[in-house]
RNA sequence: GGAGAGAUGCCAGAGCGGUCGAAUGGGCCGGUCUCGAAAACCGGUGUGCGGGCAACUGUACCGAGGGUUCGAAUCCCUCUCUCUCCGCCA
């Protein structure tokens, strides 16, 4: 959620950067806040009289009472009681004006950072980096689906069986080598000094406004009804809401944390041809890493994770690229996002498997997440976060055989 | 699932319906003292929103939401969570 005061102090750089993510009704969107804003305001300003008027008449009333003039206090008690009508005529409009407000902010996505380029699909993304040799195969190779089969380490139709399509069965080998990935992700992000957590992987609805997904995702989230509970679509969700409602000190900083969760999407209306076998599952193991820093440090820790993040696919020897997104590509909630792809030669393109993005204050705001200096100084921190490579689940096709492109603001 | 107790500031913990944004202690920050430190003493120590260039000021907030009242941390209702005991436990 962007921060009204920005929206209120940089009014045309807001809505220039919506542009640039090819937002629609960039303009209109950010009239309508501002005047519910300063409508907001006006009737705040005029509750705030009233209540002093009551608050200072009640004292009024406690002194006449006690110097036993009982009559003048019943005049002021019966002015003061018809003036709680109006208070409360002013209350319901307030909250009314500031549920609208918060209903018209979080429809406005993250403006994109100076550097990201303007664009509508994914063929405006910037190819920043280029790592490794794409291997060519024999002709008679064969797509993993079909090589799960031959060697027996996962299994769909099991998955099916016992709950449905895009839930497989990792058996043998296939187990552990699912169990080998995650274990050197952790350990890689531990080296570095990440610490490791091992959250809830349901959360509750205050989790999911706090980071983004909802209301906008909600169809997207398997919901247990019973206990009004959401299935984590990403680690991201409760690592990140560790820190709602938190005025962290200059001791907490910085915040790295780490951590492996199996992650469940409906992905409701996404499949097809493009996502057959483990190009996009319903569940799937992720390791993620995210991180809370001053806001002058977090382009600096932007790269610092899409570095660790090469140096996986490096070790793993995994041919790659890697993208800043444009303006267009980029999830909701992200200010700039880099995509490492893995060239996959028995489907001949380019397999998203991680994604690093830099939510600015965007996720903060909404989270309330701020810092508290020695100095006393409040403000808005910056969040990031990052897949350490996709294990299980591949995200993007070829963008020029892929005609329509879906992105979540997950990853 | 049943019965009981509770939820107050960074922590502990007090709080007759009016003078409570909240005692007291601890912590933390600043100062005095000291060669330095400890101790002691003195002072400071919330967040959101509104107004103001600022000093400052208005308002809201004592788990959440409602209600009673001129006035609620304090009374009433609902919910959430925590603790204790009993039950259940793939």
């Amino acid at each position: 959620m962007l921060q009204l005061q920005v929206i209120r102090d940089q009014q045309q750089k807001v809505i220039t950067g919506l542009n640039k993510r090819n937002f629609k009704d960039a303009e209109s969107l950010i009239n309508q806040v501002l005047s519910t804003d300063s409508q907001r305001r006006l009737t705040q300003n005029s509750l705030d009289l009233l209540n002093a008027k009551s608050n200072a008449d009640s004292k009024k009333i406690g002194e006449l009472m006690k110097s036993g003039k009982a009559d003048e206090a019943k005049s002021l008690r019966e002015s003061v009681s018809s003036d709680k009508e109006k208070t409360k005529a002013f209350e319901t409009e307030l909250a009314k004006l500031e549920t609208e407000l918060q209903q018209l902010l979080y429809r406005i996505p993250n403006i994109p950072a100076e550097r990201v380029p303007a664009g509508k699909s994914p063929e405006d993304n910037i190819t920043t980096k280029e790592w490794g040799k794409v291997p060519t195969l024999s002709a008679d190779a064969q797509p993993h689906w079909e090589l799960i089969k031959k060697y027996n380490i996962i299994d769909f139709e099991l998955g099916v069986k016992i709950a449905g399509a895009g839930f497989p069965v990792y058996k043998g080998k296939g187990a552990r080598l699912q169990r080998a990935l995650i274990n050197f992700f952790l350990d890689e992000a531990l080296a570095l000094g990440y610490t490791e957590i091992q959250p809830p992987i349901v959360v509750n609805e205050a989790s999911g406004y706090g980071t983004g997904q909802l209301p906008d995702k909600e169809g997207q989230m398997y919901y247990a009804t019973e206990d009004k509970l959401y299935l984590i679509p990403t680690a991201e969700v409760p690592i990140t809401n560790l820190y709602r409602d938190v005025l962290l000190g200059d001791d907490d900083l910085p915040v790295k944390n780490v951590g492996y969760t199996p992650c469940f999407r409906r992905e409701a209306g996404s499949w097809g041809a493009h996502v057959r076998g483990l190009n996009r599952l319903h569940q799937f193991d992720k390791v993620e890493i995210v991180r809370i820093v001053r806001p002058e440090e977090s382009y600096d820790v932007l790269e610092e994770m899409c570095t660790h993040v090469q140096g996986l696919l490096e070790k793993l020897e995994l041919p790659y690229r890697r993208l800043l997104l444009c303006g267009g590509d980029m999830g909701f909630n992200s200010a700039m996002t880099f995509d490492m792809e893995v060239y996959s030669a028995a489907q001949q393109r380019w397999l998203e498997v991680s994604s690093v993005s830099n939510f600015e204050t965007y996720q903060a705001n909404r989270l309330k997440l701020r810092h508290k200096s020695k100095e006393g100084k409040v403000q808005l921190l910056h969040t990031l976060n990052g897949r350490c490579v996709s294990i299980t689940t591949y995200r993007r096709g070829n963008p020029r055989k892929q005609p329509v492109k879906r992105r979540n603001n997950y990853s």
